[in-house]
Order: structure tokens, then C-alpha cells, then sequence
DNA sequence: AAATAAAACCGACCATCGGTTTGTTTATGG
DNA sequence: CCATAAACAAACCGATGGTCGGTTTTATTT
């Protein structure tokens, strides 16, 4: 079978899970190549045969993140009743995922600080913007809300769970309660149809 | 007179002026010690004398900016014939601050890549969300809202101006509107005391 | 199975950066 | 007017991210 693939494979997630690691651990500029490479037990023309340079493989943790938290908040809203349901829903799961200190460390530290906010946001806005919008434009079909933007009002909506998230990081699960409140308070209150 | 403090200050706003104006146009890592030397025609020790190492200049420019801007929002909040308006008032004034991108980029690129997350909240907790809080708890304590958690409130208007002021970096005064009915909305949408 | 191509990997090397150290000028208080 | 400390200068250092020519491993062709 495909023997160079699978090496292929096999050093390139090496890299990617240590530097993971190690980046959690330290963050993105104390954590050096030199690091990860002896990690990995691996060499300097590995990791740049790989990845164009440190950044990039933060981009690939970051996609990859990004991606595994939309797609366990999409699987909770499948049963939901109403379109409207469904947002709140999978809203909530996705606070869930991003509350998780690793998963919000990597969206919301590591990446913006490697690759800069207009990168990651271009990600995010591929990924979980991506989902959020078009649920609000189900919902809007289905004639359950208003939408004058969809743009803004999802971007509205990130920012609160991403919020959210942070106060999570900040101060455990003390503010859980009041945040979904607010959160599910500020979902009712979107614009009905007229 | 102080002759020495005066050639201090001197040197010292030249040294920010300058990273100020080298970070805005190429960024944090981008900029170099030796750029900001150039250009004031300092020398490194200097610039070590002042501040303990490149990022603690930012430290200045951001706390500097914070206290800018919350400054010129609570001016405007002056003729306002309730907490709530108060609240309001300052609310979409500081979200014209933030606007200007200038600001927008120190505050949340600049700060957040030079100082960390949590360092640049720590700074943003003593100003402008400290501001935030003490009009929530006027117009608590007045009777015009309920307020179960301050702090969490409080988070969450700034997270939602924050994310306008994003949307007006990326795409200008077209989301503006839409933005500002979604902030009067959700601070309405504030709950009511009972 | 030999020969050739192509991909994966190695590791010495380099320019440069932030920061330190040591030395020199300038001003101020006694 | 001198002692002392602040302000500034500049040579220097370790470490870092990235480059590059070469080597080994896998795939393809003849």
C-alpha cells in the first residue's frame, strides 16, 4: 500500500500534536521549533518540508479545532422541533465545546496571536460563522425571525458565546448560569417577521 | 527647573510615539527594536532604560488608549435623564471610539499580541469595564434593572461592541445600523427589576 | 531487478532579534 | 564644585526562525 503516505501522515501529526502540546503548555512565541523537534525526535527540514513555518502549523491546529467543535454542536440540534430551537440549541452546544480550556485557548489565544485576527477570522467565518448563519437563515425561511443581516447578527452571536467563553476560562463554571441566560434572553429577543 | 525631567519625558514619548506608529503599520513582531531606535535616532539603552523590553511599551500605548476612550464616551453621557439613557448613551459613544481603527487595532490586536490576553483584559477590567459596571450599578440601583451579575453583564455589552467594532474594521460603515439597533436591543432586552 | 525519478528527511549554517553589560555624558542636590 | 545618580550610548551575547545542499527512503519505469 501507500508506505510513503503513511509516513507521510505519521510525521506530519507528530509535529502537530506536540506542538500542540507544547504550545499549550508555553504558548505560541516561548514554544520553540527546537522544541517540538525534539519532541518528535524529528529535523529541521522535516517540519519545513511540512509546513511553510511555525505559524502554518498553527493553522492547522486551528482549522482542525475549529472544525471539531462546529461539528459536535451541529449533532445536538438535530432534534430540535423548530428551526429557532435548533439555534438555540446547537448555540449552546458550541458554548460547551469552546468552553473546553483547550479548545478556547487554541481559538482564541493561539491562533489570533500566530496568525492574526484577520486570518483566523477568515477560518472561523469558513467554519462555525459558516454553520451559525445558515441556521439563521433557516430560521428566517421558515418564517420564524426577522433578519436584516445575517452577517451581523451571527457575528453577535459568536461574540457572546466567544464571551462567554472567556469568562468561563476567567472564572470557572460561576458565571455558567447567568451567561446562558443572557445568551438565550438575547436569542428571544431577535426580531420577529411583520 | 527640572531640566532632567523634561529631557525624560522627552525621550520617553518619542520612544512611544514612534513604536506606536511602526507597530500600527507593520505589527507587533514586525517591529523591530532597532526600527523604533532609527527613528527616534535613540539608542538601545535608551529605550531599556525606560521600559523593561518592547512589550512593555505597549503596555503603555494600550493603557493609554483604554483610558482615551472610555474618557471620551463618558463625557457624552452627561445630559442623559436616566441610568439607563446614561448607559446608552455612553455605550454607542464609546463604540464610535473604538471604531476609529487606529484604536481598534491597540486594543484588540495590538494589546492581545504583545501582552496576552490576560494582561490586556487585567487593563481593560480597570478601565472601561469598570466604567461599564459603576453605570450598570447606577441604574441598578436606581430601579431601572435587575442585575444579577454585574460582571457578566457588563462582559457581554463590551464583547458585543467589541465584535462591532471588528465588523466596522472589516467592513466599514455599511454594518453600522444594523450593529446599533442590535446594541439598543439587547440593552433593552435588559431585564427589569420586579 | 536495475535504473531513474521523486518525495521525505537531515543538520550545519546564517542573519537577525531582543535583551544585557559596561562605559560615558549630563544634570542636580548638598 | 564636587559627588552621585539619572540618562543615554554602544559593543556584545545567546537564541531563534528560517535556508540550503546533500542523503536516505519509497515509487515508477524499463
Amino acid at each position: 500500500m501507500a508506505l510513503q503516505t503513511e509516513r507521510r501522515e505519521k510525521t506530519r501529526t507528530a509535529l502537530l500534536r506536540h506542538a500542540r502540546r507544547l504550545m499549550l503548555r508555553h504558548g505560541y512565541e516561548a514554544t520553540t521549533t527546537q522544541m517540538i523537534l525534539e519532541a518528535t525526535g524529528l529535523s529541521k527540514g522535516a517540519l519545513y518540508h511540512h509546513f511553510a513555518g511555525k505559524a502554518e502549523m498553527v493553522e492547522a491546529i486551528y482549522t482542525d479545532t475549529s472544525r471539531q467543535a462546529i461539528t459536535a454542536a451541529s449533532r445536538s440540534a438535530d432534534k430540535a422541533r423548530s428551526h429557532l430551537e435548533a439555534l438555540r440549541k446547537s448555540a449552546l452546544a458550541w458554548l460547551d465545546e469552546i468552553r473546553q480550556p483547550v479548545t478556547a485557548r487554541i481559538l482564541f489565544e493561539l491562533g489570533p496571536q500566530a496568525l492574526g485576527w484577520q486570518r483566523a477570522r477568515e477560518i472561523e467565518d469558513e467554519n462555525s460563522l459558516a454553520a451559525m448563519t445558515a441556521s439563521l437563515e433557516a430560521a428566517h425561511a421558515a418564517g420564524e425571525i426577522a433578519l436584516p443581516s445575517a452577517l451581523v447578527t451571527a457575528r453577535m452571536i459568536n461574540a457572546l458565546m466567544a464571551e462567554a467563553a472567556f469568562l468561563h476560562l476567567e472564572f470557572g463554571d460561576s458565571t455558567r448560569k447567568e451567561v446562558e441566560r443572557t445568551l438565550t434572553a438575547f436569542l428571544e429577543a431577535l426580531p420577529r417577521p411583520r
